[in-house]
DNA sequence: ATCAGCATGTAAGGCGTTACATGATTCA
DNA sequence: TGAATCATGTAACGCCTTACATGCTGAT
C-alpha cells in the first residue's frame, strides 16, 4: 500500500462493511465523513487499481443482466489486516488548515471591519455545517444499538461540539474587536 | 502569484510587519501558527524566489560586515496590495484532516478498546497543545495594547477553546464507549 | 427529448513533504 | 573540538485537485 495515502484507508474501511463501486465511495464520503475528511474521483479510482493489483481489494464484476458498467470492489484478507494494523498505529497526523485564522492573524494592519467580515463569513460556514450535522446526528440516534453506530456517533458529537465553540468564539471575537482596547488607527 | 499556493500570503502577511530571512520566515510559522499552519523550508524559500520575480518582494542583502550569506526580504506595494486583496477576499478553504476520527469512525468492527486507545492518543497531544497554546496567550496578555496584537490573541483564544472542547468531547467519548450501549461482541 | 444522476476513468498541474547537500557561527 | 543553531537551497517523490472525456439510465 502507498506509504502515505489515507484514502487507501478510507476505502479500506469502507469496504470492510459492504461492497461498493468507486461512485458509492465517493457518496459514502460525501456524506458520512465530508466534515473532517475530503474524496474525489481523481484520487479514488487510482487508488482503487493500485489497491487491487498490491491485492487488498478484488474486483467483482457486476453487469446486473444489462450491459451497464459497474465495478464491485471487496475487500480480500490482506486488506482487513491492513485496515487492523492503521487502526492499532499510533502515530497520527491531524492537520488543519485554517485560512480564516491566517486571514484573522495577518488582518491585524487593516481595518477592523474586515476581521469582522472574516469572522461573519466564518460564521455562516459554520452555521450551515451544524445543520447537516444535528440532522445527521438525529438520524443515527434511531439506530444507536446497532453495530458500529455508535462509533459514527462519536465522530457527529465531535463535529457539533466543535461547530459550537467555534459559535461561541465567533461572537466573542466580534464583541472583543467592536468595543475592546484598539491601541492604534485601526479603530471601528 | 500562484494561484493557490497559500505560503505565498502566509509569507506576505508576515513581511508586511518587518523585513526577514526565509529562516526567519519558518521560525515564525513555527511558533506563531503552527497549531493551524505549517510551512517547511522546501516551500518557503522556492516560493520567495519566485514572488520576487514576480515582483511581490525583493531581496535586501545584508552581509553585516562579515562574509555570512543572509538574504533578507522586503515587502513591495504590489505585494501589499496582493495581501489586501486575499484578506478582502471572502472565499476560503478551511481544510480539515483529522486522522484520528478516521480511526474512530473507521474503528466500529474492531474491539472497543482500539478507539479507546486511539480517543488516548487523541487527547495526549491535546493536552500538550493546549499548554504551549496557554504559554503562547499568556505572553501576549502582557502586550495587548499594541497594534495586531488583538487579531493574534484572537486566534490563540479560537485555539485553547477548540482544545479544551476536544478534551470534554474525549471524556465524554470514553465513558459512552465503556459504559454505553453496545449491540455486539465488541463489548469491553 | 432532455436533464439529473449514475458510473468510470485520464491528464495536467500544483502543492507540499522529506531528504539531501553545504557551510558558517556560537557556545560549552 | 564538537554540537547546536543559523542559513540557503535542490531533488525526488507523492498526493490531491481540477478539468476533461465518455457514455448509460431513469424520470419528467
Amino acid at each position: 500500500m502507498a506509504k502515505d495515502r489515507k484514502i487507501d484507508l478510507v476505502i479500506l474501511g469502507l469496504l470492510s462493511h459492504e461492497d461498493l463501486t468507486g461512485y458509492d465511495i465517493k457518496k459514502q464520503i460525501d456524506s458520512g465523513i465530508s466534515f473532517f475528511w475530503k474524496g474525489n474521483f481523481g484520487s479514488i479510482y487510482p487508488a482503487l487499481n493500485e489497491m487491487e493489483k498490491s491485492g487488498l481489494v478484488k474486483k467483482k464484476q457486476d453487469k446486473k443482466s444489462s450491459g451497464r458498467e459497474k465495478i464491485l470492489y471487496h475487500i480480500t484478507n490482506d486488506g482487513k489486516k491492513a485496515l487492523q494494523e492503521w487502526l492499532r498505529e499510533e502515530r497520527v497526523s491531524n492537520d488543519l488548515k485554517y485560512e480564516t485564522l491566517l486571514k484573522i492573524y495577518f488582518g491585524g494592519g487593516e481595518d477592523r471591519s474586515v476581521t469582522l467580515r472574516n469572522i461573519e463569513v466564518f460564521e455562516n460556514q459554520v452555521k450551515e455545517e451544524l445543520q447537516i450535522l444535528k440532522i445527521y446526528k438525529e438520524n443515527l440516534e434511531k439506530v444507536i444499538e446497532e453495530k458500529d453506530h455508535i462509533n459514527y456517533y462519536l465522530t457527529v458529537t465531535f463535529g457539533i461540539d466543535t461547530c459550537e465553540t467555534y459559535l461561541k468564539w465567533c461572537v466573542k471575537a466580534k464583541k472583543l474587536l467592536r468595543s475592546g482596547s484598539d491601541g492604534s488607527k485601526n479603530k471601528r
